[in-house]
DNA sequence: TGTACATCAGTGAACGCGCGTTCACTGATGTAC
DNA sequence: TGTACATCAGTGAACGCGCGTTCACTGATGTAC
């Protein structure tokens, strides 16, 4: 159909700006969704209510809408984890982070548990941008504190959590996994009432 | 070319037998290097020194392929990790799992470091089969101890170490790697050689 | 403020490519006698 | 043990499909005067 209607127009640069964003919080949900590499352009451009063909107006390529992606969606699970840490410290940041509803998400919150192996093995910006986020999620974790000690206890809360999620999600739905998320909760919660050597 | 040199011929049953494990073992390898996604069939059978399309000989399709292949590479994880328990108990175990040679390792022994994130979303057979890797794992670590304190604590050593190592990976070649590595190293062995309230 | 033209956001068709899967074919192996 | 025929492991070309990317095109927006 080349008639009239639903015609290709030029919009101002405002809205170029905002459907820009609009991009990049799609893949942000969407890469958490179904993996980097499973999360095809056309997809994306969809859920931002456009079609496949204007994304190079915006983005160099798929790489560089990843990049921005992720250091968006880290935003977002840093801010998140920061909230409860206000409201109730690390526990409830823990608590949080390791329920149920987190569990079965179809977007997972955490980039991490969501598409880890993943960022693992990416290069380029998209793994600089990674990195970034997980320095960012340690500084939360430690919640200001700058020791050492602090720094360490916030790496191993991490990464058990990381790993508590994504074994829970694999034993999903049998009950192995309620059987993770509350092991890891309960030795995280019980470590931090207690001083470490 | 048409010619007789590299034509095919049918083998004995005995050496398809062979070649099936071969393709198994091949695709065991490759789905750890580069997630099951990336991995094609192609590849598999060309690691394995066959042509792709004596594939279907032997497989219904390539979710077969990759549950069995996930089977293989969970035997190979668990009897490493078993062989570490009896020269050095859990100790031992940590330790050759938290390694910077294991992190590096093009095909890492760990199926839930490796492609953890893409065995959340699997389904079907390679699902199954990655819960019962899970369960093999934890039987490994927990050793021999049947009570409920004993598999509490191979859960929560397990996705430490997991989840360390995703993230090791990620931030990998940073200093931060090895500075995770170690966190993760030290509050595992230290947690060993206290009672757990 | 109004006019004339260049810009460019967005559309939708088209591209080349790699994938999983299918298929006709070959000829040594397995089997029935 | 020897012969005759069916089986089937493996080859390599071909398929349909979805992907990232490119492109000609449209017409409102932005800009220069």
């Amino acid at each position: 159909m080349h008639g009239a209607e639903g015609m290709a127009v030029r919009k101002s640069n405002e809205e170029a700006a905002r459907t820009r964003e609009a991009i990049v919080a799609a893949a942000a949900d969407r890469i958490r969704r179904t993996e980097i590499a499973e999360t095809s352009l056309a997809e994306v451009m969809a859920a931002a209510g456009l079609t496949h063909g204007g994304f190079y107006r915006h983005f160099r390529d798929k790489e560089q809408l990843v990049a921005e992606a992720l250091s968006a969606a880290g935003d977002k699970a840093a801010a998140s984890i920061g909230r409860k840490m206000e409201k109730g410290g690390v526990n409830a940041a823990i608590d949080g982070y390791l329920t149920r509803s987190h569990r079965d998400s179809p977007a997972p919150l955490c980039p991490f548990a969501a598409i880890g192996s993943e960022l693992a093995r990416s290069g380029g910006e998209a793994r600089r941008q990674a990195r970034d986020v997980l320095e960012r999620l340690f500084a939360t974790l430690a919640d200001g504190a700058s020791g050492r000690e602090a720094r360490g206890r916030a790496i191993v809360t991490l990464s058990t959590m990381v790993g508590a999620m994504t074994l829970a999600r694999i034993a999903s739905p049998t009950p192995l996994s309620e059987e993770i998320l509350k092991s890891a909760k309960d030795h995280l919660r019980r470590r931090r009432s207690e001083p470490e050597p």
